[in-house]
RNA sequence: GCCCGGGUGGCGGAAUUGGUAGACGCAGCGGACUUAAAAUCCGCUUUCCGAAAGGAAGUGCCGGUUCGAGUCCGGCCCCGGGCACCA
């Protein structure tokens, strides 16, 4: 195959091989070490995209350099198939959704097959098969009977025009996407799973997992949210419950002007009957989508209820009111509010005319005017009566053991965290597995009744779900009194499905238990990587699962992924590539047109993983050329007859220079790749040392040895980006094993030695010289060389020096 | 609004632990080859001054620490992601 490079031919060649020696599909070796590399699974929407392309191939980098490293490694794919644009296919083109997922499959299969990547394709998994989702309805029976699930009312986006519940990516400005109504918010009974049970365990467990990046860590902190604060009782006169109110800010408790409740507070619904102006209000409040983003940026309105509660400690008049800013299904749905220390408060009450109080001063002694500007930092107490002088942490503790000696509050443990809402009135996803029977109330199905299948076979109007008009799929005994019941018709968050699937890969074929004794040799994963979008909710969400099934023994893991790499998006004109936005680039055109192995390089090489990759359409254009000039080099090489042995002792300056960038690229880019996830740069070492090639003859016995070790070097390393070109250039460097069962190259550590190295002259810290010095030169010599240079003596002449540092192996400055 | 990232030539990016700013590539310019074009190969390419040697400025903005700051600290601005029913 000595002619130009033709990459339909050269990947053909490779993946025929990989194909016939099944190189990819794995078993369990517990001789070798297992690596279990694995993507963030797509969903099957027909087209493979270019952020697809590029978190793919980061992956199968990962797997086939640990392959190379000597690793027993499994790399599989599947298909998170459940969700809404089926649906939304279904409704323009007329096709249930199950066909035309099940098709979208199949072609993007073809299209991952295409670009060369080291998949075990006997472990593939579709979530929307029943062999597949009847073990996350079977999990769910079991966390019903231990509590870990129930049900209870929770807010959705109402369409009343379409009278269907809309997922907040079909609000659009607040009115419904297809009918055009105001969006308004309604609570209906659901499903939750009760992740706040595990919420410590998540929090703490994230100190100790060195193989994440900080920044997930800390998002995921911040998301569960963990505070220490003081849960306080306020008498409300005429009301037999107290208003219950949880703080982290106790000491500024003698500061409370107003408390504020929800809209949909039993306080505010009693204030309502008898005052239209609130009933409005509150009407008024709930015509807005439920999404957080929405409700923390409108505008902070309220009204007063015409009542108040009694302050705990100094017994004065606390007014209530119903603020558009307090959420009911948050904590317990009221707060104190102190408008002199907490920004929101002081906005609000300036709006309202509502008294500002200053009870904390500053520790340092400033005099501060509240009406001016809020004081939010801790301080000192002051017009706290008994309280006064004293600390944040002492006030705390006083605040906190007055209440707890009281019997009317103390100290609490809060989380931002909440419960997981898994119900979704969508026909497109797994059945809830619970009977609703009127004397028995809610049951879960029966294991022996697993899986609840959801029918294929449906027309699909968009409005409402269709197995809500399927008595042959709702109607049902009850399974414990035997009467006629009604079977849940919600189906799952398509988050379920994809907080077990990386275990389920191990043991696809299961028939009798949701994970078995496979899943014990290859769980954890070893590398996962997927979009930095996922980096709270579905990562959160699965190791929350993990946990799960290590409670019920399924499992002795109890983190999913051991490390992560979050890759950054696509771009394309500044914003995310989606389909909804119109701007996506089509991956099949440029693999038709330059091969796989020039889209993956082109991928690897424009951006680090981590950071958002603005895709240009030039660009490709180099990573073709420069495989086309890889290929040449090789090439060229091989066709001008043997390779004498390489003897490093009859090596001349020029040869030994090639050799040592040789080996100093094969220790740059196996820590690139090894640790520091940085494919950019490896790509870019690997051009620089096929540079320094090219630059040397490659005539005497000396350059064509030399030569040869660096191109197999280039090969080697190149191959988990290229594997395709770098199959059958190995080739044709004359080896008879295939590539694919090759080692990493080693470093020569002797090759790296160098006789002289360059040395940076800096005057006051500005670059005046560079100076050539003896490698083993010491301070003395290298000082007195630097300060002999002509331009250095030009800067330091008619001055004393003050000082000379010298930085060994890097630079020296002289400070005059 | 809150949480997490990012900002470096015309462009994508490099600089790994505070030590040569701009590796590698794209685009551009000049040259070789060719009847010509494409392809390929060679050279130049941060800005300003200078024939050159060399000098000055320069990593979003303002300030600080240091012999030395793209990197550390304080304060801002802009862009991207997430915010619990998009996946």
């Amino acid at each position: 195959m000595s002619s130009a490079y033709q990459p339909d031919i050269v990947e053909k060649t490779a993946q025929d091989h990989w194909a016939d020696a099944r190189c990819f599909e794995v078993g369990e070796d517990p001789t070798r070490e297992k690596f279990y590399c694995l993507t963030m699974f797509p969903y099957p929407s027909g087209k493979l995209h270019m952020g697809h392309v590029r978190v793919f191939t980061i992956s199968d980098v990962f797997a086939r350099f640990h392959r190379m490293q000597g690793k027993h490694v499994l790399q599989p794919m599947g298909w998170d198939a459940f969700g809404m644009p089926a649906e939304n296919a279904a409704i323009q083109r007329g096709v249930p959704p199950a066909q035309w997922t099940y098709k979208n499959i199949d072609d993007m299969r073809e299209q991952l097959k295409r670009l060369g990547y080291a998949y075990d394709w006997t472990r593939e998994i579709a979530t929307c098969r029943p062999e597949y989702y009847r073990w996350e309805q079977w999990l769910f029976t079991r966390m019903f009977k231990k509590g870990l699930v129930y049900r209870k009312n929770s807010v959705v986006n109402w369409d009343p025009v379409d009278q269907t519940v809309l997922a907040n990516e079909q609000v659009i400005d607040g009115r419904g996407w297809r009918s055009d109504a105001l969006v308004e918010r309604r609570e209906i009974p659901q499903w939750f799973m009760k992740i706040t049970a595990y919420a410590d365990e998540l929090l703490e467990q994230l100190d100790d997992m060195p193989g994440w990046p900080e920044s997930v860590k800390t998002m995921q902190r911040n998301w569960i949210g963990r505070s220490e604060g003081v849960e306080l009782a306020f008498d409300v006169p005429g009301e037999n419950d107290p208003l219950t109110v949880y703080t982290t800010r106790p000491d500024t408790l003698m500061g409370v002007t107003y408390m504020a409740v929800a809209a949909e507070h039993p306080l505010a619904t009693r204030a309502a009957e008898s005052n239209p102006q609130i009933a409005a209000f509150i009407k008024e409040c709930t015509t807005s989508d439920a999404a957080e983003a929405t409700l923390e940026t409108m505008e902070k309105k309220g009204m007063p209820l015409g009542i108040s509660a009694t302050h705990p400690l100094t017994g004065e008049d606390v007014p209530l009111w119903v603020a558009n800013f307090v959420l009911m299904s948050y904590g317990t749905g009221a707060v104190m509010a102190v408008p002199g220390h907490d920004e929101r408060d002081w906005e609000f009450a300036k709006k309202h005319g509502i008294p500002i109080k200053q009870v904390i001063a500053p520790a340092d002694g400033t005099e501060i005017d509240i009406q001016e500007a809020v004081f939010t930092d801790r301080g000192v107490l002051v017009n706290s009566g008994e309280y006064d002088g004293l600390s944040f942490d002492e006030a705390f503790d006083a605040i906190a053991d007055h209440f707890e000696k009281t019997g009317r509050g103390g100290r609490t443990i809060n989380y931002r965290l909440r419960d997981w809402g898994v119900s979704r009135q969508r026909y497109w996803g797994a059945p809830i597995p619970i009977i609703y029977c009127d004397d028995c109330d809610a049951v879960p199905v029966p294991e022996n009744q697993l899986p609840v299948v959801l029918p294929e076979n449906v027309e699909f109007t968009g409005v409402g779900s269709p197995l809500r008009e399927m008595p042959e799929f709702y109607e049902t005994v009850c399974p414990q009194c035997g009467k006629p019941a009604r079977r849940e018709t919600d189906t799952f968050d398509t988050f379920v499905e994809s907080s077990w699937y990386f275990a389920r890969y191990a043991c696809p074929d299961s028939s009798e238990a949701m994970l078995d004794e496979r899943a014990a040799y290859w769980t954890p994963v070893d590398q996962y990587t997927g979009g930095v979008e996922h980096a709270i909710l579905h990562l959160l969400y699965s190791r929350f699962f993990q946990r799960v099934m290590r409670d019920e023994g399924l499992t002795d893991v109890s983190e999913p992924f051991t490390n992560l790499l979050t890759q950054g998006m696509v771009l394309k004109d500044g914003a995310k590539m989606s389909k909804a936005k119109g701007n996506t680039v089509d991956p099949q055109e440029l693999i038709a047109r330059y091969g796989a192995d020039t889209v993956r390089l082109f991928m690897m090489f424009a951006a680090p993983p981590e950071q958002a990759l603005e895709w240009s359409d030039e660009g490709v254009q180099g990573s073709f050329r420069f495989l086309k000039r890889f290929w040449n080099a090789v090439v060229e090489h091989a066709a001008s007859g043997p390779v004498a042995l390489l003897d490093v002792d009859l090596l001349n300056n020029e040869q030994k220079a090639l050799r040592r960038k040789t080996h100093q690229t094969i220790g740059k880019i196996s820590d690139d790749i090894g640790r520091r996830n940085s494919f950019n740069t490896a790509v870019a070492a690997a051009m620089e040392l096929l540079n320094a090639v090219n630059k040397l003859k490659d005539e005497s016995d000396g350059d064509r040895a030399v030569v040869h070790e660096a191109l197999e070097a280039v090969v080697l390393m190149l191959s988990p980006i290229v594997p395709h070109i770098c199959h059958v250039l190995w080739q044709e460097l004359g080896h008879e094993t295939p590539l694919i069962d090759q080692a990493w190259p080693d470093v020569d550590e002797s090759a790296l030695e160098a006789d002289r190295i360059e040395i940076v002259v800096q005057v006051n810290g500005k670059l005046r010289a560079r100076i050539s010095v003896p490698a083993d030169a010491d301070r003395e010599v290298i000082e007195s060389l630097a300060v002999a240079d002509d331009n250095v003596q030009r800067f330091i002449a008619g001055n004393d020096i003050r000082k000379v540092i010298v930085v060994p192996g890097r630079l020296v400055n002289i400070v005059v």
